[in-house]
DNA sequence: ATAGTTCGTTCGCCGTAGGAAGGAAGTGTG
DNA sequence: CACACTTCCTTCCTACGGCGAACGAACTAT
């Protein structure tokens, strides 16, 4: 439909369909864990005859494990295929201001290696160097890197100043993927996380998620159909810089509503309300608060509201169906989640739940995982069920 | 990822790798009109030995026309190929509060035939007898058909009464898809009009957009990833819910936002500023008013900051990067425009580029076009170029 | 005219998908 | 305990599609 120029590249090749095959039975057995041939044609549609030498040469490669029969209530019992997560393992590296921590995990997302590298010099020749050291003799199983960056990683507003110009843009994934021979993603940390909790966390269920992640600043993740949305800058999921109220401006990249209803916004706030040194977790401490002050109570509910709104603008934009409340806002007991979900649900125009985010820290590692597979399969269009 | 089970249908069979190659025929056909077999082999990637019978194919089932010899520089010169419209026709049914109007539009969105029929009796019985009397003789060259819904269409807050009942869910596309034999999507209109921008219109050159459509209420469609976006409850862009204001609450399935900035409520404006009969086109009467009336001018100030924090809520959350105009808000003149980009600009996390909606009343019917081609390619997954 | 160039087609090989049949390994039953 | 029966997996075989390569076609340039 655009006038776009169609790529040059064979709609479908040989051993494109070859690969697809595989993936198709790869990301069957990823999710089963441990099934039959027989499952296999039925969970594939691919014929028996078709399977046998492909499965033959996934166990050659380290792909499944045959185990012993299973049980069998009448006939041969199936030759049970267990999936092999150490087969594919994917690098996480995630950027902070003056380090790096970088990460090898399978795909189940259980960390197989981790360092954490203080920043001197290039950030690629840094990563470039440790991810293999890290991988050691399971480099060849490698199947992706991601990167994940604070704030916005691709136009838009820049947010964090060490990584612009390495981040900007596309040079470092480019050089990476160079260096390294595997696909390389780079996104926003809070998009990593929305695909994360979107794979193995609270919205694993669902196709459509948005996860409201409350730190400094407040960003959402945005997954429509399946696959987490950027939009046309990368920005979106900015939700810091809604224009919830007339008045405010955005001062110096920080977005009007962020500015009041952050975590340190609100750090400050309770500060005020219970003089004493700065909370670790400011949103715990003001909800524990408001069990017998009054006026914290009122505060939280005003920042409630606050979020309510912002939630209910998400809702009227994309309806995500489900929001996922991360970083602060998932310090919320299950009094305030409910009471925001009242709110939401009086003037949102469409059905949303709203949950606690599940994974917290290892959200962005699952991403990574998450990403890194897929990345490895986005050689093709993929042919493989996407819901 | 999700613990969805994997459908039972087949990932690559014979037939679908060469269904998908032609439909990659077919779509490249459909872009560029005229061309030979020797730019086909450039643009799809098959290889010419492949494209020989398969053009054989296209041209026996009239989709490709055969004509002349091309202009040639040297060497045999390019038999060249026509697309034939006529080969693929759609059929767009509008549903109107006592009406419906039924389009049977060639792929180039020409209308074949059109009728309006007042409604009577049965919705699905109507639709069923006036599609095929409508397409007459062209029937086989059916291809799905694209039903355009006021409102929102599943799901979410009901908002016209005739269609209750009937167009909820899924049972009128259901009943039509057997009856008819070909694909039936139904949708929200704005959605439709975004799918047409997206399609041929002011959006065609662009993976994402959103529409904003203004008229009796205000809604929006957004186009991801060259994708129409409904979200989880098809709710998606039901932008006058927006709770822009925060002491205002809905009414009756009104959004508190479009309550005041609708094309009505402009109207009612518009007559108190300039008494006389209600103007057909109230933000055109506006902005011809405020160019010398001053509390005009005032008052269209308020309507354009209105409409930006509404684009501007937009951007931060889907970052569309384009905005197109459309209903009451294409009204704008250029300057209008330009004062509305600015003000979205500066707000803005991303860049957006704000223009006016050019399809105007084809928008619904090209984007029924377009669903409807799409439809039918949509059996299996996408291995065309998507972007 | 002849060479050169570009297009389109035919031929034939290769590889893959999948049907069909057969072997393997259990459970139930007389 | 043998026999049928069921289910699972494999092997054999065939058919067919993709594409490389050679070939014929059609036109330009010199």
């Amino acid at each position: 439909m655009t006038d776009v120029v169609t790529p040059p590249t064979s709609p479908v090749s040989r051993e494109r369909s070859k690969e697809i095959k595989r993936l198709s039975v790869i990301s069957t057995a990823r999710q089963v864990r441990v099934l039959s041939r027989a499952e296999l044609t039925e969970l594939t549609g691919l014929s028996p005859a078709t399977l046998t030498p492909l499965v033959r040469e996934l166990i050659a490669e380290g792909y499944l494990i045959e185990r012993g029969p299973g049980a069998s209530r009448a006939g041969r019992p199936r030759a049970m295929l267990e999936f092999n997560p150490r087969a594919e393992l994917v690098a996480a590296v995630a950027l902070e201001p003056s380090r790096i921590s970088c990460e090898i995990a399978d795909s189940d997302g259980t960390v197989v290696a981790h360092r954490t590298v203080r920043l001197a010099g290039d950030i690629i020749d840094t990563i470039c160097r440790s991810v293999p050291e890290l991988a050691g003799d399971g480099l060849p199983a490698l199947r992706g890197v991601a990167i994940a960056a604070p704030g916005v990683s691709s136009g838009g507003a820049v947010r964090l100043a060490p990584s612009v110009g390495l981040v900007e843009g596309r040079p470092i994934g480019e050089a990476l993927q160079r260096c390294l021979g595997v696909p390389v993603v780079i996104d926003n940390d809070v998009n990593l996380m929305a695909a994360g909790e979107h794979a193995v966390g609270a919205g694993s269920d669902v196709a459509d998620l948005l996860l409201l992640h409350v730190a400094d600043g407040i960003g959402a993740g945005l997954v429509l159909d399946g696959q987490v949305r950027r939009g046309s800058g990368g920005a979106a999921g900015e939700v810091g810089f809604l224009p919830l109220d007339p008045a405010d401006r955005g001062h110096d990249g920080v977005g009007p509503f962020e500015a009041r209803w952050s975590e340190n916004a609100i750090a400050e706030r309770v500060v005020a309300l219970a003089p004493g040194r700065r909370p670790d977790a400011p949103v715990t401490a003001l909800v524990e608060l408001a069990r017998a002050d009054e006026r914290a109570a009122a505060y939280l509910g005003e920042v409630l509201a606050a979020w309510s709104r912002l939630i209910v603008s998400c809702v009227c934009v994309a309806d995500p169906g489900r929001v996922l409340l991360s970083g602060a806002a998932a310090q919320l007991d299950d009094a305030a989640v409910a009471r925001l979900q009242t709110l939401v649900a009086a003037a949102a125009p469409s059905a949303t739940e709203v949950r606690r985010a599940v994974l917290g820290d290892r959200a962005v590692l699952h991403g990574a995982v998450s990403y890194a597979l897929s990345a490895a399969a986005a050689g093709l269009p993929t042919l493989l069920p996407s819901p």
